[in-house]
RNA sequence: GGCCCCUUGGUCAAGCGGUUAAGACACCGCCCUUUCACGGCGGUUACAGGGGUUCGAAUCCCCUAGGGGUCACCA
């Protein structure tokens, strides 16, 4: 039987990191297996729905490379699908729930409920105040035909819920989890058309899953208790139901859930502060699996070759910034100067390096490449060498000022640079190593003294590459004010 | 609180009855070096606790503790 996994999120904001690695599993598991990857779009909540998110998902989805073969796909703007199977969006779906739904009421698998929210309140209230798990009590399954036949044509609002058996232990094989068995007793006959006629999330995800034929179910340990009123319905049809994956929870560094408040739970933010796409990809990946061998930095497609389902882990990983600061560090190590100076561009508009400048751009990428861990750092490292002038007045600042004492050298320094038409890092070399032999000067008495009269700071990048990013007229300025 | 799930260093993790218990990030030290960084080398740190089973348990079973998830007409 050929692989279907599916990624179905809800319209309701931007992309959780959690999300991205449940979606990154399924294609994974589907590419493996070269099966099927659907996107389905769970909107049946109208009131939660967030203008635009759509369009957002399926694009932050596609810069992280994880295309999906069926669903929702955006072309010149408007949204259109691929696939056999759609619609994809639930809320265009309403016909099936309804002929499915109709089934199980026929089957008395299913009943009408016109409880009002505060009866059903009320009761929720008293079996908290007993100590009791809240949970529904059936009322409305001992309704007789005419009963419900007067309500309806009363035009009573109801909803539709599942009927449960009692005192059944439903036992299933979750794929990372083994065996996993829960009573029925402890489970509530859950809503499954809400009043508004749409379906609750429990009934639209079982006929979908099997109307689009879905094998494995791939979604996070939210879903761990319900997925036996998901299996009961599958049962309740006759249907076969997919396998289930349970993934463990990513979390913050307070072993809590990760969310909006942790800073950055959403995987925009970090395109925005540019991580690389494949690195994000890399290390959301092994939170939760890994590879026999120890091997952390893959590919997208090496990552496939080596994806299994029975190699993640059972429990909650920590999102750990540093580690992923690491790994796109490595990433930026690979790229080529090019490459990077083109990326560099748009985080360094709001500095004094002019990005039209291509040569002074690959100066920059190649003095920054194994400085940064992500391109949003590179503006403070331009910054320390084009911004403000600053002889910090910091106690390391002025101790490391013992260097800048050798005028003599300087004025050499400054009537070697111009004489320089342009800057280049060849020429400063040669000069440098000229000056070094001539004056027989330590390297770190010429540099140090220097680098603290261009940049006022005691660290910083390869001096020559800095004194390039400058351009010859900042270097001789700054010298100038440096030997008053 | 009921139910379900989880538990190897600070973090990610290898391990699936016999290992000196890998590796990576972070941290510390040394080297390289014009500083910082990069890189190289080395180091500190772990099987939650207690019972079993076994010649032998991180690995199997039970209990305890801790953590997480879930108890909506949200997904």
């Amino acid at each position: 039987m050929t692989v279907r996994t599916r990624f179905a999120p809800s319209p309701t904001g931007y992309l959780h990191i959690g999300s991205l690695r449940t979606a990154l599993y399924c294609y994974l598991w589907a590419k493996k297996e070269k099966g099927s990857y659907i996107l389905r779009i769970e909107d049946t909540d109208q009131s939660r729905y967030v203008e635009g998110s759509v369009e957002n998902l399926i694009s932050v989805l596609e810069t992280c490379h994880i295309i999906h073969d069926e669903g929702p796909i955006i072309e010149d703007g408007t949204i259109s699908e691929i696939g056999e199977f759609g619609p994809y969006f639930q809320s265009e779906r309403l016909d099936s729930y309804k002929k499915y739904i109709d089934q199980l009421l026929r089957d008395g698998k299913a009943y009408y409920c016109f409880c009002t929210k505060e009866r059903l309140e009320e009761l929720r209230e008293e079996q908290t105040a007993k100590g009791l798990t809240p949970k529904y009590d059936s009322k409305c399954s001992h309704l007789t035909e005419a009963e419900i036949k007067s309500n309806l044509d009363a035009g009573m609002p109801y909803v539709i819920r599942m009927k449960l058996p009692e005192n059944r232990e439903v036992v299933f094989d979750d794929i990372v989890r083994g065996r996993v068995s829960i009573n029925t007793n402890d489970m509530d006959e859950q809503v499954l058309i809400k009043a508004d006629g749409f379906p609750t999330y429990h009934f639209a995800v079982v006929v979908d899953d099997h109307l689009m034929q879905i094998t494995h179910v791939i979604r996070g340990e939210e879903w761990l208790v319900s997925t036996p009123k998901h299996l009961l319905l599958f049962e309740a049809f006759g249907w076969d139901p997919p396998r289930y994956v349970h993934l463990p929870t990513v979390l913050n560094a307070d072993k809590k859930k990760l969310s909006k408040r942790d800073g950055s739970a959403a995987v925009e933010d970090y395109l925005k502060k540019g991580y690389l796409p494949e690195a994000l990809i890399n290390y959301i990946a092994m939170l939760g699996w890994s590879v026999p061998d120890g091997r952390e930095i893959f590919s997208l497609n090496e990552i496939t070759e080596e994806f299994s389902l029975d190699r993640i882990h059972k429990s909650g990983a920590v999102f750990d910034v540093e580690k992923l600061n690491w790994i796109n560090s490595q990433y930026i190590k690979t790229m080529d100067d090019e490459e990077l100076a083109y990326d560099l561009r748009a985080y360094l508009e709001q500095t004094d390096l002019d990005t039209d400048d291509h040569q002074k751009m690959l100066y920059a990428a190649q003095c920054l490449k194994d400085r940064i861990s992500y391109f949003d750092q590179a503006k403070a490292e331009i910054d320390g060498i084009l911004g403000e002038y600053r002889f910090v007045g910091t106690p390391e600042a002025n101790e490391a000022r013992a260097f800048d004492t050798n005028q003599t050298l300087y004025t050499e320094i400054f009537s070697a640079i111009q004489k320089l038409d342009t800057l280049t890092p060849e020429a400063l070399t040669e000069l440098f190593k000229y000056l070094q032999k001539e004056k027989n000067i330590k390297g770190k008495n010429l540099y140090m003294g220097l680098r603290i009269a261009l940049t006022g700071d005691v660290h910083g990048p390869d001096m020559k590459l800095v004194m390039c990013i400058m351009g010859k007229d900042l270097v001789i300025s700054r010298l100038e004010k440096a030997m008053k």
